[in-house]
DNA sequence: TATCTGTAAAGTGTCGACAGTTTTAAAACC
DNA sequence: GGTTTTAAAACTGTCGACACTTTACAGATA
């Protein structure tokens, strides 16, 4: 994924093994590694980052605001259970979150962001695995938050995007796709948005944006 | 301040010493107790708060994923400081949040609430001071997020919140407010939006929000 | 006076320890 | 067998310590 827009400006991160912990750690649970629900005890992980339990309990802490744990009144930590009501939340929250971006993204938008996401569009295409096209469904929409310019917009979005993330890999752990083609909606919509982004009407990136991602919940209770 | 809303479903936090300090220290920060930039050493912090370090470092990452702080590369954490375009940063994600959780807010708004706001507004024409009518301005805000029932809209909106208060306190400091009046178009942007949300039109009044909090940026750069 | 330099002071990152609490599991009891 | 009691194990919250790094400052130099 070579994105013209793949490192904006963001401060440099703390290099400690805290922020080791705190990015593996994500990524563990993210993929699924440590199942919804399941107890995360400092001893234990400090085992299993080899370290000891200061870097570990300020990963946790990180995560938890992240969304991806929660803690207990008594301490404990567990990772965090994201169910319908929580994936609704989530999806008007980014819904809010991304159709500004859209519009905010008019400003700054130039051929190489079009050349991207027309090339990640094709790729959805021919994607042949859920997990694939939600891959590069997430890339396409963090793309856009980026190019919004307000790195406040970003940092908002991050923790829903792990919590989408966490999300989708307990959906994959249940749904066998052995006859996957992807959705030509989800297709149709981003083309739509590419096509307002690229023609410079902010307000129409921004409504496309917000139907597109709200469209989720069709079905939702 | 007794709002009908004043406790949604929210977790218990975690009831430690490095609990008391995030909230002690934000509050130090956003009133301006700790001015913009100036350091924060934990041993200094420790001290003033008679604890160890441990407790310390929690909050302060705790604060510095709400944006109150900032680590330097070498570990360091000072006040951030908030110019005008992080003021600009700000005030478009609270647009995207805010103007989301005013549709919303339909779906069960009650006669309370209406009379609630109607009071906080009457009040604002009342006030005889910036930071007053500010502090009646946040209240009315954090109560419609609140009224969304989406708690992470309410979670992704909270360091919006200190940010601005922490940027307000910066501009109190400079600004002499002897002969303060408040401003009209603000309080009947609140009216106008007060009427959206009573009489049950999610789309104006999510309309309402997105106008009246961009319009501070009017004059920006 | 202004700039460089070396040393002392202060700060961060990480660790192990310990008290107090919660959970687990075994033992006792009905 | 099922429930209560009790003891052991595990975990959290907090602390002080130490190595290493960065900063501050006094003194030397020009």
């Amino acid at each position: 994924m070579a994105s013209p827009r793949s490192q904006p400006l963001r401060r440099a991160p703390r290099n400690n093994r805290a922020t080791t912990v705190h990015l593996r750690l994500r990524k563990e649970i993210v993929s699924g590694h440590f199942p919804q629900g399941s107890a995360l005890a400092e001893p234990v992980l400090a085992e299993h980052f080899h370290t000891s339990r200061a870097p570990i309990r300020e990963a946790l802490i990180a995560l938890e605001r992240e969304g991806l744990v929660t803690f207990e009144k008594t301490g404990r930590t567990r990772v965090r259970t994201i169910g319908a009501k929580d994936f609704r939340e989530i999806m008007e929250a980014r819904a809010a979150l991304e159709s500004m971006a859209a519009g905010l993204a008019n400003r700054n938008w130039t051929e190489a962001d079009t050349e991207f996401v027309t090339k990640n569009i094709e790729e959805q295409t021919k994607s042949r695995s859920l997990a694939e096209l939600s891959r590069l469904d997430i890339d396409l929409h963090h793309y856009v938050v980026t190019c919004s310019g307000n790195l406040r917009l970003l940092q908002l979005w991050e923790p829903l995007r792990w919590q989408w993330e966490a999300h989708l890999v307990e959906i994959y752990r249940r749904q066998k796709n052995d006859d996957f083609i992807p959705e030509k909606e989800t297709i149709k919509a981003h083309k739509h948005l590419l096509e307002a982004l690229a023609n410079g009407t902010p307000s129409e990136a921004s409504e496309a944006m917000m139907n597109h991602i709200l469209f989720n919940l069709r079905w939702a209770k």
